[in-house]
DNA sequence: GTGATTGCAAATCTTTTGCACTAAA
DNA sequence: TTTAGTGCAAAAGATTTGCAATCAC
C-alpha cells in the first residue's frame, strides 16, 4: 500500500512527530510552547542559549511564550536529558543543545561560549571521589582572554 | 641586639603585619574591615566561602561589617590574587583561599566544594584557543552525586 | 471534564550601586 | 585635611512561585 508520501494523513498532520515523540518519551506533554521551544533548540542549530536569549528568539519567531515558561521548559528539558546546563558564570545559566561529551571555551569578557570537541581533551585517570559520592559529570572550562592587539 | 622577642614595639603593635603588608602590596588600604576579613580568610584555615557565609562568620566573631563590604572585599581580594573565584553553581559565587593550581569536586545536592590536589589531575595538551584569544585559566569540576545506601 | 500547563505579576535571592558618613594616612 | 572606604537601603538582575485561566487528552 501507498503510505510513504506526503499524502498520508499522519505525515500531513504531524510534521513534528519526532520532536513530539521525544517530549512524550521524556514524560512531557507536547504543548504548543514546549513544542515550539524544542523545535528552536533542536532543529534551529543553535547551541548555547540562556533563558533570556531563547525567550527573545521565540518572540521574534512569533511564538507566544512567557519567560517563566521558558525557564520551566529549559529545566524540564535539562532533566530529560535533551539539554545540558553549562555553568561558567555566576548569576547566569547557559544551556547547551549538544548533550554529547565535550567541554567549553568561555570568554568572560564577551560572554561567548564555544564547544571544545569531546576528543580534543582526554582526561587522564580521575581522582577517587570522597567516600559516599560517585562521579556524576566532569566539566572542563577553558577561560579565555581577548588577545590585545600588537 | 635583643630584637627577637615580644618586647619589640614593632611586634607588639603590629601583630598582623604580614597581612597588612599583603593588603598594601595589593594596593588596598588595611582598614579595620578588610584586615579582619583577610585574617578570617587567610589565617582561619577556611577554604571555600560565599559572601553570605563569610559575612555570618565575621558577625559571629564580633566583626562589624556590612554584607556590601564583604562583597566588595571579596572581589578586591580576588583581583589582587589573594582569592580565587570558583564557579560551580549558577546564582552563587564561591571563593577559594587556595590560589595554587588545583581543581574541585562539587556536590550540587549539598553545595559542598572540596579541593582536588593540583597533581591529582594532569591535563594533557589543551586544544588551541580560537584566534584572537589566549588561555586564561582552566577549571575542572567533578560533579558528585550522593551515593544511595546499600 | 479533569488534571497538567501556562501566563502574569509578585516574590525571592544574590549581587551591585548611590550617597552621606567615617576613618586611614 | 583629603581621599579612600564603609554602611545602609534601595536598585538591579536572574530565577522562582502562586494562582487563576487555558489547553491537551
Amino acid at each position: 500500500m501507498d503510505n510513504m508520501t506526503a499524502r498520508t494523513p499522519n505525515t500531513q498532520k504531524r510534521p513534528f512527530a519526532p520532536i513530539i515523540d521525544r517530549l512524550r518519551e521524556a514524560g512531557l506533554r507536547p504543548t504548543r510552547q514546549r513544542l515550539a521551544l524544542a523545535r528552536l533548540l533542536l532543529e534551529h542549530g543553535q547551541r548555547h542559549i540562556t533563558a533570556e536569549s531563547l525567550h527573545e528568539e521565540a518572540l521574534r519567531e512569533g511564538i507566544k511564550v512567557s519567560l517563566a515558561t521558558v525557564y520551566n521548559s529549559l529545566h524540564q528539558f535539562t532533566e530529560a536529558g535533551l539539554l545540558h546546563e553549562v555553568v561558567v558564570d555566576p548569576g547566569k545559566s547557559y544551556f547547551d543543545t549538544n548533550t554529547s561529551e565535550h567541554h567549553h571555551f568561555y570568554c568572560p569578557e564577551t560572554g561567548e561560549i564555544s564547544d571544545i570537541p569531546g576528543n580534543a581533551i582526554t582526561l587522564p585517570e580521575l581522582p577517587e571521589p570522597p567516600d559516599g559520592y560517585r562521579v556524576g559529570h566532569v566539566d572542563v572550562i577553558i577561560r579565555l582572554q581577548k588577545q590585545g592587539p600588537n
